[in-house]
DNA sequence: GCCCAGGGCACTG
DNA sequence: CAGTGCCATGGG
């Protein structure tokens, strides 16, 4: 831990929103829960591929309806038709692919004798889990120290000039070197981050209530909105 | 109507 | 290796 920052960090966003308790199980964010069912783990890791690139709020519709049907378990999803897998996710959007990568997901860890083996690198492997999926299944469900990285964590981590990076291994190799290597903080950091940059590190920057402007070296006075990604797409301001 | 959301993959130069 | 297009729904 040489570097103090991120840790320092951790503590003001913690103290600022409180904490976030993530994952949320059956809709319910429980920070208190002792141990997961494999029944749990499923639909953590479940709620990780449908989020992808996808707000939360249509994810949890995908999933009600699986609970509703009672599918929400590996071995019917790992046997479920696909018509009828795309047709139960379709509000969490991309449902074809997501649905044909789900199932398979479901299959592979089916012939794993206890959940928590699965490693990394098996992982990786699936079609459709990329790093931040498969740091949000270690993390969330199985509870292994790996610090998941998402694009509010790449943004955050540019605005405040820690270091300028888009590589993935690089920056969570950055917060995993300079924490408390310790599940619960992990979990809880991600949130916060998710927390900060939807309330203020926004596309458009919202600083005046940021609870960490004082160590923000993109702020003042160069905070103002950038162009989004729509609007350099139409050629805007060029 | 536009903008955005808790990515990943295939393809190109 | 960097850049780009695609996947798709739903809320603001």
């Amino acid at each position: 831990m040489t570097n103090k920052l991120p840790y320092q960090i951790y503590k003001k966003l913690l103290k600022h929103f409180g904490p976030q308790g993530w994952w949320p199980i059956g809709g319910i964010y429980n920070p208190k829960k002792k141990r997961f069912t494999d029944n749990e783990k499923f639909e953590i890791m479940t709620g990780a591929i449908l989020t992808q690139n996808t707000a939360w709020n249509n994810v949890e519709k995908a999933l009600s309806n699986l609970r509703k049907e009672k599918k929400l378990n590996i071995e019917h999803i790992s046997k479920i038709n696909l018509k009828k897998l795309q047709t139960l996710i379709k509000p969490s959007g991309f449902y074809k692919q997501k649905a044909t990568r789900l199932k398979n997901f479901a299959k592979t860890i089916l012939a794993f004798k206890t959940l928590n083996n699965i490693e990394r690198s098996e992982l990786l492997s699936l079609n459709g889990v990329g790093p931040e999926t498969a740091d949000s299944i270690l993390l969330y469900a199985l509870e292994k120290p790996y610090f998941v990285v998402d694009a509010y964590t790449k943004r955050i981590i540019n605005r405040l000039a820690i270091f300028k990076s888009e590589d993935y291994d690089e920056i969570q190799n950055f917060f995993q070197n300079n924490l408390p290597k310790n599940v619960g903080i992990y979990k809880e950091y991600h949130a916060l981050i998710v927390e900060l940059a939807k309330k203020h590190c926004k596309n458009k920057p919202d600083c005046k209530k940021c609870p960490i402007i004082a160590n923000c070296a993109d702020s003042q006075p160069r905070c103002k909105p950038r162009r989004s990604l729509q609007e350099r797409r139409r050629g805007v301001g060029t």
